[in-house]
DNA sequence: GTCTATATAGGGATAGAC
DNA sequence: GTCTATCCCTATATAGAC
């Protein structure tokens, strides 16, 4: 048979195995076994081996977010629409309580040296994006980037809390109350009442 | 030489290069180096082999818990205190930007089979704990539980971005400015107001 | 308690048939 | 485009000398 998979597919299914098993625990056995291909044949896709495959997840990630993202803000819906839009494709994306995420993949061991610059350089893109919504949606600058790189580090914890205790609710809580905890006037609601809103 | 290195010193060097490489990426010729010992010396410590290795890294964490926060739960000071202290234990302990945490090492892959459940049960019992201070300062029960809950999300995220930004900063001002939050009478300060602290 | 040497398995990677 | 077979290297682990 000349494909079983397509491209899209079988980097489907990479992005998977990496986000399960990390980028040391991800073998070539292991793709082997979760794509139903060979490893010469893995070869034949990826002729730069292991680090090409990653590569991949990490293209693969680049991808959807120009495509899920991009399109969310290249939009004409209001700016506050748009960053709840941006936790609800967030919650889209991470569906399994286990689930490791480019920041727990690509940034210690053998990985960082590789793509570590390439996974910072695409977080503070990102830690931008949000900082100009939140800005756009009326919160002044300083506090504006302040608030992003929170959400980032609640966003992040709350992947970690999932997986140690095996519970998305976890993540779907945090992700769900964050948008109206950015959003918040700037001397607007106490923590709690924030909190109650979930 | 009969001993180089203490057993002490020798798990200590074990628990850097576990936090530094994640569990699969501890091999134990990383091991060897770091400590200057022959895998066979190695074996000779551990007979159970690297997974035995990995055990006294976990087993190391909690001897450290119950000197370090048992110490400080024991002693006489007032609740608030106790709370302060931990942090200020937290922030001893992280000291390089990049560092895995227990989370970040044993929930995933090869690891998570063989200590995921041993890492949750310890991480809820350290929820107990900072909720049980909370409550002891004042903060009633539910809210205690969810405060405790998202002390944890947002030290566990610190470190993350922490780790992608190189940037050991990101962390501290997390740690620093939690305890405040954290302690906030329930429709207390704004959050702002509480970031406005650090 | 540490070493050298070695056994065995698995990792990444390639050649060449189909 | 996929396979079988194979290569080399590293990983874990052990035996036995010192």
């Amino acid at each position: 048979m000349k494909t079983q998979l397509s491209k899209d597919a079988l980097i489907g299914k990479l992005v998977d195995v990496v986000y399960d098993y990390g980028y040391d625990g991800t073998t070539l056995s292991v793709i082997s076994e979760a794509t139903g291909l060979g490893k010469a044949s893995l070869y034949h896709h990826f002729p730069g081996g292991k680090e090409e495959m990653a590569a991949a997840v990490l293209a693969h990630s680049d991808r959807w977010g120009e495509a899920r993202i991009g399109a969310l803000l290249a939009g004409g819906l209001p700016a506050e629409q748009k960053l709840r839009g941006l936790f609800q494709a967030l919650e889209e994306v991470h569906t399994r309580s286990h689930q490791l995420t480019l920041m727990n993949v690509f940034t210690y061991g053998a990985a960082r040296q590789v793509f570590g610059a390439q996974v910072r350089s695409r977080v503070r893109a990102g830690l931008e994006v949000m900082a100009g919504l939140l800005h756009a949606c009326g919160i002044p600058s300083p506090t504006a980037e302040a608030r992003a790189l929170d959400a980032y580090i609640q966003i992040e914890g709350a992947m970690v809390l999932a997986r140690t205790l095996d519970d998305l609710e976890v993540f779907r809580a945090v992700v769900r109350r964050l948008p109206d905890a950015l959003l918040a006037p700037p001397s607007g609601l106490t923590i709690d009442q924030l909190a109650a809103r979930r």
